[in-house]
DNA sequence: CGTAAAATTGACTGACTTCAAATTCGGTGG
DNA sequence: CCACCGAATTTGAAGTCAGTCAATTTTACG
């Protein structure tokens, strides 16, 4: 007898399943979905800013990031995905996509039709109103990361990122807040906080010669939960993993 | 005869038909949501980091910003509102509230109950896209607001806001880009694009001094568009006015 | 094993912050 | 209409965190 293999799908019914509880009936329509399976290698484009996209697109292995390039050549990334995400509800359902979306490892990637899963938001309300909880939740990790990179120094919007990586790669079972793999280069880190690499890199080293984390190749250890959450000022409620989500309407 | 006074949900109506053209039926549902109306003072609170919010709000006028106080006391302004925005779709649909929301100047708000945006939202299809949409393109100007944080220096950044809030008062109807009344004290400035008040001050004196602006009181007027908008780096993709809707599923 | 990308280091610079004081504004009550 | 008072804006001087630029070392990987 061949072992059972887990439905491609299954990554985006388990993150749905963050936001709202999904009965049988749900979860049967969400892996029936028509799709395109693509493995893409690191550091290829997922979308275009000023694409028109047709699909929608699911990271079922992997990691990316969204970015947008300003005029002076600059570079802003302001999320990073992970297994499960429903990357581009964002743009997909907007007309033109503002900004890029980017592999940051090999990835492997389903592409959805965005018609279908407009139809499956509205014959399912459960799975409609997960969905949107979703791009909600996106939303709150834009507004902290707007105040970390506004607000926190070098130390802190690193600390901050760390800890948010972690968690969020506990929350889908995919590793331990202690020590995970961050892969991203420097250089994309200090795009993501507003740094310049070699500060960055400055910065990192700081944190781990007081005794906050340890690093290899692109490995990171925290050593220092506490304090890594403190100088990051550090507060999980914008993630809305432990909210009360079953009586909710 | 008395002359029709339309109804209160009118702005909701109009800011909602930004994103999607709705039909009577749908007009007539957001018209007959059952809501309370209030008049807030200037610097109320509509929402706090922390409440579970039963009701969502709308701004049907005034203005109102969105901000988070971080550990050390210093202060994040991640969006400002004005008049038919839904302000709280973002925490009401959310379970716990991860920011607040105050007003910025005197404001009438709508308080609709958090279960009848959801079942508007799923009966009307057209409705509930439009919704979605709405909180899509928050996102969008989230992830803008994170590169203008992280990108851009002090003058651009401000530059950046003015443009926004131009273009913003337009699609509305409220005004005109180059002459508006801007209803935020410096210290907020501030606190929207990751400065001091202080800076603030010279920045704006210095756009001031090149004769990209000219203020008078919380009145601004934009002396060269062109200019501002370079400065800012300024791209209205973001905001999605001008994106093709009809043909959209 | 070779090469390009990534990480690291050093010296110098500057945009913005900090702290404090002075001035102007805006609204209120007499 | 004007006097008053706290809030908001403006100004000044000094300090610093992070940026810049350029060189060196290490790593990744075909």
């Amino acid at each position: 007898m061949q072992p059972t293999v887990p439905p491609v799908l299954t990554p985006l019914v388990k993150k749905l399943q963050l936001w709202r509880p999904l009965g049988q009936a749900e979860q049967q329509a969400i892996l029936a979905l028509p799709h395109k399976l693509e493995e893409v290698l690191p550091n290829k484009y997922l979308v275009r800013e000023g694409d028109q996209p047709s699909h929608s697109c699911v990271l079922l292995e992997g990691f990316a990031f969204r970015h947008k390039v300003l005029v002076d050549g600059s570079r802003s990334i302001s999320a990073v995905h992970m297994k499960g995400d429903a990357v581009d509800l964002q743009n997909s359902l907007l007309g033109t996509a503002d900004h890029s979306v980017q592999t940051l490892t090999r990835a492997t990637v389903a592409f959805i039709p965005r018609e279908e899963i407009q139809r499956i938001a509205f014959e399912f309300p459960l799975i409609g109103m997960a969905m949107w909880y979703d791009t909600l939740v996106d939303g709150s990790i834009f507004r902290e990361w707007i105040a970390n990179v506004a607000r926190r120094d070098a130390a802190g919007r690193l600390a901050h990122l760390l800890c948010e990586f972690g968690l969020r790669l506990e929350a889908i079972e995919l590793g331990d807040r202690l020590s995970y793999e961050l892969p991203m280069t420097q250089e994309q880190l200090a795009d993501a906080t507003g740094m310049t690499s070699v500060h960055v890199n400055r910065t990192l080293m700081d944190l781990e010669t007081r005794g906050l984390i340890a690093r290899a190749k692109k490995f990171v250890a925290v050593a220092d939960w506490k304090r890594l959450e403190d100088v990051g000022g550090f507060n999980d409620n914008y993630l809305h993993l432990r909210d009360e989500k079953s009586l909710l309407p």
